[in-house]
DNA sequence: GTAACTGCAAAATATTTGCATCCTT
DNA sequence: AAGGATGCAAATATTTTGCAGTTAC
């Protein structure tokens, strides 16, 4: 289960760390100087997901996206934070408050998936 | 565009009533007593929607579940709640308390969709 | 050399849509 | 009678997987 340095994962780690908000597969593609199979991809971001590169977030359009994590220490790898996702021009940018939400006792908490979608500043 | 009697809407708006949490097409199915074809659910769900009968959540899966609106005025349809998915039981329960997300100047909010993962304290 | 990675094609999953028919009003 | 609702099949869309060939170490 070693990792090796590959064109594909390095270019997609790099798009991810330039990118101002989360991605999608289809986003990386597009920013992707080399051609690289949707497979791949996916692949390639479910290993950073695993290895807590980057985190996943589920959008209310029910697809993929990731962002490269910036503020995740090693020990503490959470995302209480919400995204936005601008209907207009798709952009899923991190909004940097954390969210607390009391759940019953007994609850355990595995992934925090909050996204708030609309028409950014930008695009109104 | 009026809407009519037919017995898949009362069906399903009564499973959805009488349900605790969320439910995603193929819970709904499960439930109903007579048997309705995938694209009528789901065309009665849009339906729903539309008129602010339910609202729809994204989960971290990637489905869409349904809940009937209990606490919603006509005039202020929001659901600024989250919702618990259990990873086990695959339920979608709604959380009650409320939550404010701070969001930049001049971001018009459309739709909120918040949701917590893991194992509730029934699966434990 | 070996195990990890990639590309291509195909599969799996979730949701939507076209169309003919049926049913509510 | 008119048009909204349904069922079936097919289309879309997104993500995953099998497999053979390639590459990093």
């Amino acid at each position: 289960m070693n990792r090796r340095n590959t064109e594909s994962t390095n270019e997609i780690l790099a798009i991810l760390k330039q990118a101002k908000s989360a991605l999608n597969h289809e986003m990386i593609q597009e920013r992707a100087s080399v051609k690289m199979d949707r497979a791949t991809i996916y692949r390639v971001l479910n290993r950073f997901c695993e290895d807590k590169l980057v985190h996943k977030i589920v959008g209310d359009d029910g697809k993929q996206y990731f962002a490269f994590c910036t503020n995740c220490q090693e020990k503490h790898h959470q995302h209480n934070h919400f995204h936005f996702r601008c209907t207009e021009c798709g952009k899923m940018e991190c909004m940097q408050s954390e969210v607390k939400v009391p759940l019953p006792d007994g609850y355990v908490v595995r992934n925090f998936n909050g996204v708030i979608s609309g028409v950014c500043s930008s695009c109104v």
